[in-house]
DNA sequence: TCTGGGGTCCTAGGACCC
DNA sequence: TCTGGGGTCCTAGGACCC
């Protein structure tokens, strides 16, 4: 068996365990920019906002209805996901965390009770964390997903699917016909794997709920679609596919890309928005112990500002010898920028992508011609990620991403944004 | 006025090879 | 008029996820 848990509407929950008057109350976070809602309670989806609805559309719900939206707090939400994957490490041997708000468990070996099991565990981070939670459990990971999202809502909108199913919900531990009901009960869109396409196929040819895609036929489903869907209608009736990642793969590509707060028209602006994010990827890329052979680059104006002329532009380079190196990486990146650039235009936004990664330890055949010799680069960048960690992002940069003192042009909208409660010692609460 | 960011996998088609 | 067969690699685009 294998068990999903995931935190409800985590970025609101976050937020409500250090401001206990959110409770009960509209809450939305929003995006980078405080552009559109990434994450809603269950007031403020009773209020019909939607997943990615813009600010701008909804902002009159702070008046009329009591809304608070928050900016975006990632130091926050990730410090409590730590806090909540290991309490929800207990709840088997081998955890994979899928994503910030939500892990899968391996129940093998796990004696007893899985139901109460699971009911401690919720209980201990509800208690411990603060965090609500649902937990589904299955047979594979698509149908402890869709266990999952059954005890969502049963617990969200009562009489959806039986009460006793609320907050937990073990698709394993039930008859067939209790299960198949429960299936028939579920859209089609609400199983994993299948998007708002799939789903509008499926409904055309009468494949309605998630009984339905059960009972297809996997070898014409993948003639007809993909193998991919192929492997969802056989989780779906208990075969697994899916394996369980205890250990995260390293990544095969590393993006920073950023809207600006305001429209950027100058060259050296762009060119300190690029080097800022060249810096954070090249970061990323360190921490797992990798180096790029690609680098991407781009640029674009605003969709959304109609009356604008448009132009969206990227160029991709591969690099004389893969590196990790903020300096290399940040004059490739800055060469494609000049290179793209044209004046007259409302930028929007920008970005880098390293791509072709490969592992930092298979060692390269230089031919000797490079003058800065590797090994100092490598301690250099040592340093300065060790500095940085000690004494926070930013502390030790490149002068091309913008001087202390100097405003940016290009940095992010964020009016709304809640202290670092756990992450920040000058931030801690204070109890009077 | 104001619309996020970061990933994965699969497939089809073209280039190229023998 | 008639114009092989089989394979790999790469890329762009589409679909999905949170």
């Amino acid at each position: 068996m294998i068990a999903l848990l995931d935190g409800n509407n985590f970025y609101a929950s976050c937020e409500r365990v250090f401001q206990p008057r959110l409770k009960n109350r509209p809450v939305v976070v929003l995006s980078n920019n405080d552009g559109c809602a990434i994450a809603r309670s269950d007031e403020a989806k009773a209020l019909g906002i939607k997943m990615g609805a813009p600010f701008f559309k909804i902002r009159h719900l702070e008046e009329e209805a009591g809304l608070v939206a928050l900016s975006a707090n990632f130091a926050l939400y990730g410090d409590m996901s730590d806090r909540m994957m290991s309490l929800a490490a207990g709840l088997g041997h081998r955890q994979e965390v899928y994503s910030i708000d939500e892990c899968f468990v391996d129940l093998a070996g796990i004696p007893g009770d899985l139901v109460q099991r699971a009911r401690t565990i919720r209980a201990r981070i509800h208690q411990w964390i603060g965090i609500p939670t649902c937990i589904g459990i299955g047979p594979t990971k698509t149908l402890a997903k869709l266990a999952n999202a059954i005890a969502k809502s049963a617990e969200r909108k009562p009489g959806s699917y039986p009460a006793h199913l609320a907050q937990i919900c073990h698709l394993g531990a039930m008859g067939d016909s209790e299960r198949a009901a429960l299936l028939a009960a579920t859209d089609v869109a609400e199983v994993w794997g299948v998007g708002p396409r799939l789903s509008a196929q499926l409904h055309q040819v009468g494949t309605r709920t998630a009984l339905d895609l059960a009972r297809m036929d996997p070898v014409a489903v993948q003639r007809r679609w993909s193998i991919v869907l192929a492997k969802t209608v056989r989780e779906l009736n208990g075969t697994p596919c899916l394996t369980l990642d205890d250990i995260p793969p390293d990544k095969q590509q590393i993006a920073c890309t950023r809207s600006f707060g305001q429209p950027v028209t100058e060259l050296p602006d762009l060119l300190e928005a690029i080097s800022e994010f060249t810096a954070r990827a090249a970061q990323k890329l360190r921490r797992q112990n990798s180096q790029a052979s690609q680098l991407m680059a781009f640029i674009r104006t605003s969709p959304f500002r109609k009356n604008d002329r448009q132009y969206s532009a990227y160029r991709t380079i591969p690099l004389p010898a893969p590196s990790s190196d903020t300096g290399h990486l940040t004059e490739l990146a800055c060469a494609i920028v000049r290179h793209l650039y044209k004046p007259g235009h409302n930028y929007a936004k920008a970005g880098v992508m390293l791509m072709d990664l490969q592992s930092d330890s298979t060692e390269q055949l230089s031919l000797g011609l490079d003058s800065q010799e590797p090994e100092t680069r490598t301690r250099l960048m040592n340093a300065l990620d060790n500095i940085n960690s000690k004494w926070g992002r930013g502390t030790l940069h490149l002068a091309s991403t913008g001087t202390a003192g100097k405003a940016k042009a290009w940095a992010m909208k964020q009016e709304r944004r809640t202290p670092g409660y756990t992450t920040d010692w000058a931030q801690v609460l204070r109890a009077r």
